[in-house]
DNA sequence: GTGAAAGCGCTAACAG
DNA sequence: CTGTTAGCGCTTTCAC
């Protein structure tokens, strides 16, 4: 193991607290010893001990961050985001995933506040007063993005908006007929609303009230985990010419796939457009239009707000980033 | 903040030690004390101060993982698994990101170890005898991945087998040409070998000695940034049908969409593989062939071995998870 | 400018 | 079975 400062004090004949004084750059040392000191920390290779030093100062120098899934690209993406801007600030961050878990996200923020950490990042996949009582109870400041929890620091897309514009370009694309692909929303009643979905409900109402302050379009919605089978039966049923809306950019690659399997033309025989502009959209025929705000700005926003809170300043409770319409030629 | 076991310990009028027996379902105590204190523990919500067990314990119960790259798909899936085995056992992961900067993972490797991890998993993009010394002056256990380090252990797949396997089935589709891609080795000697490649640089060997061992092959490297271009520009060349064997996806991927956008068809006009197996593949039309092993497999593996580490058992310094070749459309 | 001492909260060894 | 004590290594306060 590593040299300790006692040892070095030992060595260099001066006390702990003034080794103390000399790593730390505190004032009220000779200069002359400080450079005596920090010879000997050289030598020796000394380490800090940042648990020990935690302990000592009340705050463990790390961020949490919770996740519900880190297989999606956009989270990863994320995560990358904010590890980095964490190290800048001389913080690390614990990256944890919680499997849209109940217990699991539960079980890991205890374990993150049990670690003290200083702040969490967190992209809820509960919701309800419990649950905000418990984040509450964690007494660590805490930013959410993706999904939102009232009362509690949210920065992210304005999904509500975001997909009220989306309605409106694919109507400025000549379609009359929308239909919205949602799987996640087909849980909403089913778990009394403890399965944390806003995002995707948000999405869902923007699109909505399109439809409503706007005459002559028809809105279906698509919520069933077949939903892939049922828009390809849509499609060979014909009639007017349906734009499909999905949610996420993932459930556009599986029914581009589909559609491709099964000869459907895109945007020949239906449109589509997806959300979130995943960057392996790039590598897709054809391009897909979609959605979105740039990960690194929501990330390093997400940040900035949670560094605020960390070191007692306040900060507005929404934050929302720009998004941006990416045309593509699937409608 | 949270109760302390001094305050638990007084309101059940014992002593500390007997709460952290309690607490910590050592034996040695009454089991109606027990019940008592821990009547007493959920009432006031006691929370477990990590950070102080770990200083005392000296162990953090918690993992390091550095990996160069979180927006390769492969690599954030590792990182998905890792967590959920070191959450398994208890641990938690720091994941960090060197983004292939020496400074960076030398940085990032002191900090965790300053942070006392109990162990490391780490993708190296850095070699060398200094370094080695460096990892092992650390006193952690450490578990490479994907770029091999002598002396240190390593768990992986076979890069060189899988390529050379790969080669030999491009072969029995029928090419006699083949031409490999990997830009990272275009680095190889600028950097005087400080820029771990080894994994890729095992993928190159295993070619060569396919095309060494077996007679009538020509083979061609592509090491070059504008591979495209080249790429492009060798099928508009003509003469025997080349197979381009890509030594990651990501590159074939980038191939085939220039390919489309020249109206080159695969593999009517030139063969093509890549390697890792993205999932992202799933999606793309035609299927790539590519050639891979588990990511969790992989994953788990590895961290099998260091937890072995982490307990002071032995465990083997080589250990390689099964590759298989997964057949696409593009040969 | 420097040293001594108390303390962060938990753990472990040793008495009783 | 339970209490006491002495740490883990660093930080901080208060004398000198």
């Amino acid at each position: 193991m590593s040299i300790t400062t006692k040892e070095i004090a030992k060595i260099c004949n001066v006390s702990r607290g003034t080794v103390d004084r000399a790593l730390n750059g505190r004032s009220g040392i000779n200069s002359e010893t400080r450079e005596r000191v920090l010879e000997i920390v050289r030598k020796y290779n000394y380490q800090p001990h940042l648990i020990a030093s935690s302990l000592s100062r009340g705050k463990s120098m790390s961020i949490g961050v919770v996740l519900f899934d880190l297989n999606n690209r956009y989270f990863s993406q994320l995560s990358n985001t904010i590890s980095l801007a964490a190290r800048e600030r001389g913080y690390f961050t614990y990256i944890s995933v919680s499997e849209k878990d109940h217990d699991s996200e539960m079980q890991i923020l205890r374990n993150l506040a049990s670690r003290r950490v200083d702040g969490i990042l967190l992209l809820p996949a509960i919701q309800g007063k419990d649950y905000i009582d418990f984040l509450k109870s964690l007494e660590i400041p805490i930013v959410t993005t993706g999904n939102h929890l009232p009362g509690i620091h949210h920065v992210s897309i304005n999904d509500f908006n975001a997909a009220f514009e989306s309605a409106d370009y694919i109507s400025r694309r000549g379609y009359r007929r929308i239909c919205f692909i949602c799987p996640p929303l087909r849980k909403k009643g089913a778990l009394e609303g403890r399965l944390n979905i806003t995002s995707q409900d948000l999405r869902a109402r923007g699109v909505r009230r399109f439809i409503d302050t706007n005459r002559g379009y028809q809105l279906e919605m698509l919520l069933q985990k077949d939903y892939v089978d049922r828009a390809v039966a849509m499609v060979r049923q014909g009639g007017e010419k349906i734009a499909f809306f999905c949610s996420s950019d993932v459930y556009a690659l599986e029914l581009l796939k589909r559609f491709r399997e099964e000869g459907i033309a895109v945007p020949r025989d239906a449109g589509l457009m997806g959300f979130d502009n995943l960057d392996i959209l790039a590598y897709i025929n054809p391009r897909i239009t979609t959605v979105s705000t740039s990960v690194e700005i929501q990330g390093r926003k997400a940040m900035d707000v949670l560094f605020k809170l960390i070191s007692g300043e306040t900060a507005p409770k929404l934050c929302y980033v720009p998004h941006e319409i990416c045309p593509g030629e699937t409608l």
